[in-house]
DNA sequence: TATTGTTATACTCTATAACTATA
DNA sequence: TATAGTTATAGAGTATAACAATA
């Protein structure tokens, strides 16, 4: 199997009397992974964290979080999708994709249009401000995968997204007949502290138009 | 899911009258992700749940989550480490690994020693008992493994193992002076719902031996 | 009866502040 | 003053149950 995880270089152990900041570094250094630096898993998730890091830091400009990038850039490739349809291709929980969409809404970048044919459902669309935003998100996006992928080479990202997509092509099948979701990225964050005791919009106990 | 999980094959379409399961599969397949297809960060999302999704489950038998399980193979390989050595090699922040390794020295698979020359930390030592499991974790971590890297074989792996390895070589010489944790796999799951009014040992308040 | 959107709620994971004991 | 471990708590993220409106 692979032999990746190349030794820390570093001897390790005995003198510990260093400073600062160095203490860290060399804990993690000193440190022997084991298996983990061939785990699959352990190195797709150090890999994610730092990924989203680099995203969050990136977006915190247009105070973005990463799953309501995915609901936007969703909505904009394909206008008119229900709430469910996008939840369930984001693997996000329909019940949990409200607030999410709420805080697009709230800011003005989509709008829950009526549904022709259906009344349960809501037509997603993004906003003239929301399609203007858009447009820069790609540019941020496109500066945080560059950035991403400095280490690898626009070489090694081809073959990067070529083996995520064959790995996430395997484990989608299941989705049961009620709830499909499991969340994907990461939901709303500008739900406000007390909401308790105010109402909102759209079917299921609103709007009813 | 744990084995295979053959795809939906199904065409996929305009007629929107079918039934049961097959609407998530379709609202999924339907739906254009656009540029989301090509971002790193959200495939290694998707893929990172994928594969920590077959890991809870195959550790199920022995009700261990992905960081305790990262703890116990650190710990297995580090005899001796104190608390923070290991929290900040696996980007833990220290204030939450204490319930994460509470758990495990409850289960007997831990212990926390005294720590030569230093009475402020603990020297991490697995217990016999702990030895034993770990065992047999690596067993049902291969077996994992393997299942895990079915779609993109023993190759498609060592390429994986090694891309994932530059990316984390990178953004990781951050590490701030005091707080340099992170978080990495995920903690604790044991704690007792009511848990208020009991306390603990080690040193911060008791021990003192 | 089934589906869509919603609310309420609980549990897991992650982050920050502050305290104790020790260095 | 700085560090190791701890506690309490807040905040995201994710999960389940149940309800109204509609199909």
């Amino acid at each position: 199997m692979a032999e990746a995880v190349r030794k820390s270089s570093r001897k390790r152990g005995e003198d510990s009397h260093h400073s600062d900041a160095e203490a860290a570094a060399d804990d993690r250094s000193a440190v022997d992974l084991g298996i983990l630096g061939e785990s699959v898993g352990f190195l797709l998730k150090r890999a994610q964290m730092a990924v989203f890091a680099d995203f969050i830091e990136t977006f915190a400009a247009v105070d973005l979080r990463p799953a309501q990038f995915s609901v936007l850039v969703i909505i904009g490739r394909n206008p008119g999708l229900k709430q469910s349809q996008v939840s369930t291709a984001l693997n996000i929980k329909r019940t949990n994709f409200v607030p999410l969409l709420d805080s697009l809404e709230e800011r003005g970048l989509v709008a829950r249009k009526l549904a022709v044919g259906d009344r349960r459902s809501h037509a997603l669309h993004l906003t003239a401000k929301g399609s203007t935003l858009l447009a820069e998100l790609h540019r941020l996006w496109a500066d945080h995968e560059r950035r991403i992928c400095e280490q690898i080479g626009m070489d090694g990202r081809d073959q990067l997204l070529s083996l995520l997509g064959r790995m996430n092509a395997a484990g989608n099948a299941s989705a049961s007949p009620d709830d499909a979701d499991e969340a994907d990225a990461a939901p709303a964050k500008a739900r406000a502290k007390g909401q308790a005791g105010g109402q909102a919009k759209g079917p299921g106990r609103r709007k009813s138009g």
